[in-house]
DNA sequence: GAAACTACTTACCAATAGGTAACAGTTATA
DNA sequence: TATAACTGTTACCTATTGGTAAGTAGTTTC
């Protein structure tokens, strides 16, 4: 699409794009969900988490939480126990998505009673 | 992964069963910063909608839109214009996502200033 | 010594998402 | 008459996502 004119003040598109940004961050189908249940929980070792969250097949797992340790929203930390388990966390970062994660379980709760309704 | 015990509460896995509920329903690049853009701005025509975001093509914003259109969050008019124009606007429903916006919008916007500062 | 639990990894595959480019049908404008 | 603007659609292609199933490697329990 070509360029023109918007008429849009800078604090809206500052806004969409602060919405771009994170949803760039939370990509796929399951890194909300994870955070989700961190936000929940505070640790989780792998296979927990992995049976906490339904659906989810180990290679995805790992996959979304490297990318989550990547971008600093998530700690991983190998326990010195045997045999090895290895918890994972929400860092302060991550921990500061808390209003997306209460607003988007708020919603999503509404939302799953609006459809028994009907 | 196989089931076993959970230790979470049932408010706990409400939550995270909400999350992946609204999830599902913003899956993708492009909902939630469509949403974004037409929460700030009420209205918007087709052209003015794919102007304002950039990066999107008319196809992909055609059809999340008539994601969007399907699941009562986006209302679509035709307006009785000459050439015909079209307006697309959130419905109530898709309005009461106003926290799950902000939430986003609010953390991608300190996200970036963290960034930068770096 | 075999089975089971820990935390993954690897190979493979299918579906989807998302992008480009061109076009269609209508109407207004120069 | 031809050009441009409106709202999309269509054909085509590729990269990514996400899934299955099996395997790896260390340790502990039966």
């Amino acid at each position: 699409m070509k360029k023109q004119k918007s008429e849009l003040t800078g604090i809206c598109r500052l806004q969409v794009q602060g919405v771009k940004d994170t949803q760039d961050l939370l990509s796929g189908k399951w890194k909300t969900v994870i955070i989700a249940a961190l936000y929940n929980n505070g640790k989780f070792r792998f296979m927990d988490l992995g049976r906490h969250i339904e659906g989810i097949a180990p290679k995805v797992l790992s996959k979304e939480l490297k990318d989550l340790e990547m971008n600093q929203l998530v700690k991983r930390t190998v326990m010195d126990t045997m045999p090895v388990t290895v918890e994972y966390e929400l860092t302060p970062h991550g921990k500061s998505l808390n209003k997306v994660v209460e607003a988007m379980g708020e919603w999503g709760i509404k939302y799953r009673k609006s459809i028994l309704k009907k």
